[in-house]
RNA sequence: CGGGGCGUAGCGUAGUGGCUAGCGCGCCUGCUUUGGGAGCAGGAGAUCGGGAGUUCGAAUCUCCCCGCCCCGACCA
């Protein structure tokens, strides 16, 4: 039972002023947490009980989905992630520190490396396999801007884990197992959130999801079919255009189109030059960009951004996607700024890219690739060449679902949990190998899979919280029930002592506000703050032998007989679920 | 890393060159009070982020450094 007159807490009746996210906020003012450093956040009593919670659920599935739990040093060595080339690759984002001696170690981002080496100390025969292992471990990533409180820290709880199987079809069928047992997780911790495709992105491998935490906080964007389902990362959003045939349209026709250096400026001659009818959309853009210092070319709607994150998700292996500067135009004196067109595009030694919108027998007003002077009639196939599709325009709401053309709507969201298929990118470069039916050695595939655990008490926080405090879900309350005492007569706390425990007996985790001389009002405001599902008052109404029995999250209030209280509260508990 | 904001007691803040750095919350003592962040009285608590400089005099002006927050870049 945690008793409020020894608890070590202390609630804040302003808003911290380096806090802005709801979150953050109100975690710091109910006393769950308090800020380091940049990112680096210690846990209250509450905010240690809530962490342990929603761990407990997590282990709980993890186990029950026969996953096997271990455990890792935090602080590990470089050689490991030397071989898989990752010392190098994480570049900044990773702690780095050295011993007495010189050596270097790290604080681990995640830990890839460890687990392929661990079964690859243990196991050797396809009969071992498969095997998925997790842990529950502290990460530790220099993030060049950790923000919103414990949504993004530089040190934070995550729990991940690792399938090892012989097979592909193996492979997906842990990936499986995982993703129903993530499912199961959040659920229990009465989260709302959204599986969507994601782009597997530098860590390699095939099929990758995430689960998103809808929320206005959020830093990940994400679409949505409102018709079929269909969700997906904004990275990982495909578009769907069918090729056209464009037999019916006229020879490509040059233009003068003096000082059109923009979209905007060219739409507004074409339609006095050629008549209504044209818009940003009729035009194709070039947007000249360097892909780790190879010139492309990328083609979208002129009435469409490229976006710039999604192209470099879409573009594995490619480490930095910048913009065209001076120097570089220079090395391609073909390029006439404002008037590019692909159409010359080979004989200036460009890669083009397009948009998957720029379908084939496409028309479009372009660059004419000469100063003041545009072309009409510009058609895909025959007058230029795409070298490659690519996702590569911005994605706005109202775009079309690639699997039913609905309207897909456009949502912000906390990336609660991914999972994905790795492969044999690790088990490859440590040569973890089995041995197989045939006696011949077989690469380990793998699949990674990973749940922020204590930013799922943001990302809860966040989905729960109302204007006067937080409101936690039963799973991961700090306690269930809060009693309040509300009067100084000793009977009041007689009562109260007595209804704790008996709650206490039968399972029920409480939280008594037993400080005397603490007026109502302090501990009702500090009860809405802290967010147990339940609170219990008892006072005035006990002379006719009640308490008060309020739900947190809806406001309901309904006084119950002493007696029948226990029960009460109980069944209550058990709906709230 | 680019842009913006900020740093005064545990928390929130006032204070643009001049008296002992002010107020609210919280904390301590006493009395009163107890159903919505109580009242009165008395108290403790501050190297004004750090350093250097300008000045008779610096929280306040100048320079350097450190730290924090927000937007963006970045984020297996």
């Amino acid at each position: 039972m945690l008793r409020m007159s020894t608890l070590f807490l202390r609630t804040l009746r302003d808003d911290p002023a380096d806090a802005e996210v709801p979150s953050h906020r109100l975690l710091v003012r109910a006393g769950y947490i308090r800020r380091i450093a940049a990112g680096i956040y210690s846990w209250l009593p509450l905010g240690v009980i809530t962490l342990r919670n929603i761990e407990n659920v997590v282990r709980q599935e993890m186990d029950s989905a026969g996953f096997q739990e271990v455990h890792f040093p935090a602080m590990l060595p470089r050689d490991p992630y030397e071989q898989t080339n990752r010392w190098t690759e994480y570049g900044p984002d990773l702690f780095r520190l050295q011993d007495r001696k010189g050596t270097d170690y790290l604080l681990g981002p995640t830990h890839e490396e460890m687990f392929t080496l661990m079964v690859k100390g243990e196991y050797s025969s396809y009969k071992d396999l498969p095997l998925a292992l997790y842990q529950i471990q502290t990460k530790y990533r220099d993030e060049a801007r950790p923000r919103s409180g414990i949504i993004r820290g530089r040190e934070f709880v995550m729990k991940d884990s690792y399938s090892f199987d012989l097979t592909d079809e193996g492979l997906v069928e842990s990936y499986q197992r995982h993703r129903a047992a993530y499912i199961k997780t959040f659920d229990r911790l009465g989260m709302k959130y959204n599986i969507v495709s994601a782009v597997a992105g530098a860590m390699g491998g095939s099929s990758s999801e995430e689960f998103l935490a809808p929320c206005p906080t959020g830093e990940d964007t994400y679409v949505l079919c409102p018709k079929c389902g269909y969700a997906a990362n904004v990275e990982a959003m495909t578009t769907k255009v069918a090729a056209v045939d464009p037999s019916g349209i006229g020879a490509l026709e040059v233009f003068d189109s003096p000082n059109t250096p923009t979209i905007d400026s060219l739409v507004e001659l074409l339609n006095s030059k050629f008549g209504g009818g044209y818009t940003g959309a009729s035009t194709l853009k070039n947007v000249m960009l360097m892909a780790d210092d190879v010139a492309i070319s990328v083609l979208v709607p002129g009435d469409r951004e490229v976006d710039i994150k999604r192209l470099q998700a879409n573009m594995p292996g490619v480490n930095e996607i910048r913009v065209f500067e001076e120097p570089d135009f220079a090395k391609f004196p073909g390029l006439v700024k404002g008037y590019i067109g692909p159409q010359d595009a080979k004989k200036n030694g460009i890669t083009v890219y397009a948009d998957p919108r720029i379908a084939p027998g496409t028309s479009w007003v372009t660059g004419a690739n000469a100063r003041e002077k545009h072309a009409l009639n510009v058609v895909n196939g025959r007058d230029f060449e795409v070298d490659h599709y690519i996702e590569a325009a911005q994605i706005r709401e109202g775009d079309s679902c690639p699997t039913c053309d609905t309207a897909v709507v456009i949502d912000r969201a906390i990336e609660i949990g991914h999972i994905f298929q790795l492969g044999r990118k690790y088990a490859d470069a440590l040569n973890l190998t089995v041995l197989d039916q045939n006696g011949k050695s077989q690469v380990v595939t793998m699949g990674s899979y990973g749940i922020g655990v204590s930013r799922a008490v943001a990302a809860i926080a966040e989905q729960t919280h109302d204007e006067i405090g937080l409101s936690w879900p039963v799973e991961v309350a700090p306690a269930k029930v809060h009693v309040v005492v509300a009067g100084k007569d000793d009977s009041l706390f007689e009562a109260a002592e007595k209804i704790s425990a008996d709650l206490e007996g039968r399972g029920i985790s409480v939280m008594l506000d037993d400080r005397r001389g603490t007026s109502p009002g302090v501990k009702f405001k500090d009860a809405e703050l802290i967010g147990i599902p339940m609170i219990v008052v008892v006072g005035k109404a006990l002379e006719q032998g009640n308490v008060e029995v309020r739900v947190r999250k809806s406001g309901e209030k309904s006084e119950i007989a002493v007696g029948s209280a226990v029960d009460e509260i109980a069944k209550t508990l058990a709906s709230l679920k």
